[in-house]
DNA sequence: ACGTCAAATGACAACGCTGTCATATAGGGG
DNA sequence: CCCCTATATGACAGCGTTGTCATTTGACGT
């Protein structure tokens, strides 16, 4: 039933050595050959045995993504963008949720490297912009690639999939400014994330560019829920001058805002625009919908891990040098501004 | 570093067979060899290499979830719950989404046994309530578990995990009527959903046994979304005789129905009570938070994991049958209701 | 003390593949 | 046409475990 290698020479002539250099794309294989070989193993539908390859040799087919992220639709994004990379060059997800709370990350990297050989591994936030996991990570020695904010890629570049926050945060606050809106108050998302930090950047930059004053009264702290955007626009809506617009760091606090917007019974768009972050389901099920700023979640697990397997692939020596290899991996995403019904034209007046 | 089956052998002073035989749990080891083996295994951290023991042997260790739900906190959850069994007893996880719409999922099924050995598959709706899927898991031999609505156990419930969708329904709708409640609107789920006829039956139900007539106008048909949620809430509201209580059959059309009921100036809960389905981290973000029934989802995926690896591993004959192994798999679940804030009782009209 | 037999243990091949190293083959220069 | 060399191919040994089957051990009855 299942084909082995041996039954793919056997067909082809030839020995199983020599098929497993085809499959492997290795070089010294005439052409003649490695058609023959080809020919044989689509006959059969040979698929190389994972346990063995693992069992076998020194290359791994296994990657795995270390993750700890509330978010669920997040990390289903991940998951399947990495299983597409993943199912098209032969590889293997292990999937490897915990606690980042706890220090057990590391003892848990240790343990998959050292129990089942691991080629590399996919790190998202916040493992990702956790010093201590990273320097275990290279500590290892394990190929890795980290999903990180812009500004957590540091001197790492090579091993990192950025997301702009700023940039992204600087077109949404730039949409907000064309609408004629100019007190536009801001949700902050938790101290402790890059990305908070990056998306008021972003905030700033654009008022600073527009000629618009910051104002601090308008810069409220919170920490990427659903409640804390709920208090936090009531604060707002508080204000002896109220903001006519309001960007919250995601889609869970803009939800929180529509509510309490809601409850003040304030308008929206026509009284207040409200902006989301993430592009998550959420923004589709307010009401009204949500503009927010779309980020391509599954785009950047695929190129992830494209590029942890070209990692992994290229220290195997017996690999012909391809080129540019790491050809078509966007290394650098900005969300997408997706204007929706949240927001609209400053109130007249 | 990694130390291997021929490490702990020669530390215990044995054969590596019979260490095997330790570590499999196999008959014929006496006491104190078991003990001695077992020594050595904690002293050297050992951990067998699940590559060789794939290839090495007729039973697999790794079995494979099978999915294709839009709902990724549902999936995240049964992916937590299985891991955690996993875990605990050395296998692996290989995720498969798949898609329900198109017939791939047989091939992909076909390719998943041939190509990497898989002791065992969990079926999650709507794969786990399709016929054609759930045959050919049969004929390729596969051990399965399905976690099905009740009504799809059939003649199977050996291999199904099933969660009382109409019980839950039924305690949910009489939590209504005892608080005064005697016009119960009804929001359905999708048709082709199992769930969703449970879920009516169960509404069906409590209304015959409080001597509440049913109304077929209350009975809305919908398909578990917000959209639908909305449109069959407003519906309700519309009617000369609107009820005082409506019954979402899951959060986001429960959402869905709180907002229209917000928008038509209806007071939750003082005018309307409204409840969902699921506990889905939806149903507390609405305001008022949602009453709804809590569906364990994790602790179905630990049962469901366990579930198989008991299957997978009892045709192993060389194992030491142990009587009652399933003793503390639970293979029916009745989802909780929880009363929070979007209930109460009936106007006093 | 001895034979008996089930229970306990071990030797060894095999799983499907890769790595190493030896061997064969094809061109190119004399 | 032969030798040399680079290139192409193959033989074979592992990787860490389990399955099979042979061998040893110990408890028991005599």
């Amino acid at each position: 039933m299942k084909s082995t290698i041996n039954d793919v020479a056997a067909r082809a002539g030839v020995s199983i050595k020599t098929v497993s250099r085809v499959i492997n794309n290795e070089p010294s294989v005439r052409p003649a050959t490695r058609k023959k070989v080809m020919d044989a193993v689509n006959e059969l539908h040979y698929q190389p045995n994972l346990a063995a390859r693992n069992l076998a040799g020194t290359r791994s087919y296994t990657i795995a993504l270390i993750y700890d992220n509330p978010n669920a639709y997040y990390i289903i994004d991940m998951q399947n963008g990495i299983l597409e990379t993943c199912k098209a060059r032969g590889y293997e997800l292990l999937i490897h949720p915990s606690n980042s709370k706890s220090d057990t990350v590391i003892d848990e990297l240790r343990a998959l490297v050292e129990h089942s050989k691991v080629a590399g591994v996919v790190l998202t936030p916040p493992f990702s912009e956790t010093q201590s996991v990273i320097d275990e990570v290279k500590k290892l020695g394990l190929d890795y690639v980290r999903i990180v904010s812009s500004g957590a890629a540091e001197g790492d570049e090579d091993n990192c999939i950025q997301v702009d926050d700023s940039g992204a945060a600087f077109d949404i606050t730039k949409h907000l400014v064309e609408h004629g809106h100019r007190r536009i108050g801001f949700l902050c998302g938790g101290e402790e994330h890059v990305s908070t930090h990056g998306r008021l950047d972003g905030y700033k930059d654009a008022l600073r560019q527009a000629g618009i004053p910051l104002e601090s009264e308008l810069i409220i702290p919170g920490e990427y829920s659903f409640d804390s955007g709920v208090a936090g626009a009531k604060a707002l809506l508080a204000l002896d001058n109220p903001p006519t617009a309001i960007f919250a760091s995601n889609d869970e606090m803009a939800a929180g805002a529509l509510f309490a917007a809601r409850l003040m019974n304030v308008e929206i768009p026509q009284q207040l625009s409200i902006v989301g972050f993430e592009d998550s389901p959420f923004s589709r099920q307010t009401w009204p919908k949500l503009t927010t700023a779309h980020q391509p979640n599954s785009e950047i697990a695929k190129c992830a891990a494209a590029l942890v397997l070209n990692k992994a692939r290229s220290k195997s020596s017996s690999e012909s040098a391809s080129a540019n290899k790491d050809a078509g991996i966007i290394k650098k995403f900005v969300p997408e501004l997706l204007v929706r019904d949240s927001s609209g034209d400053a109130p007249a007046n």
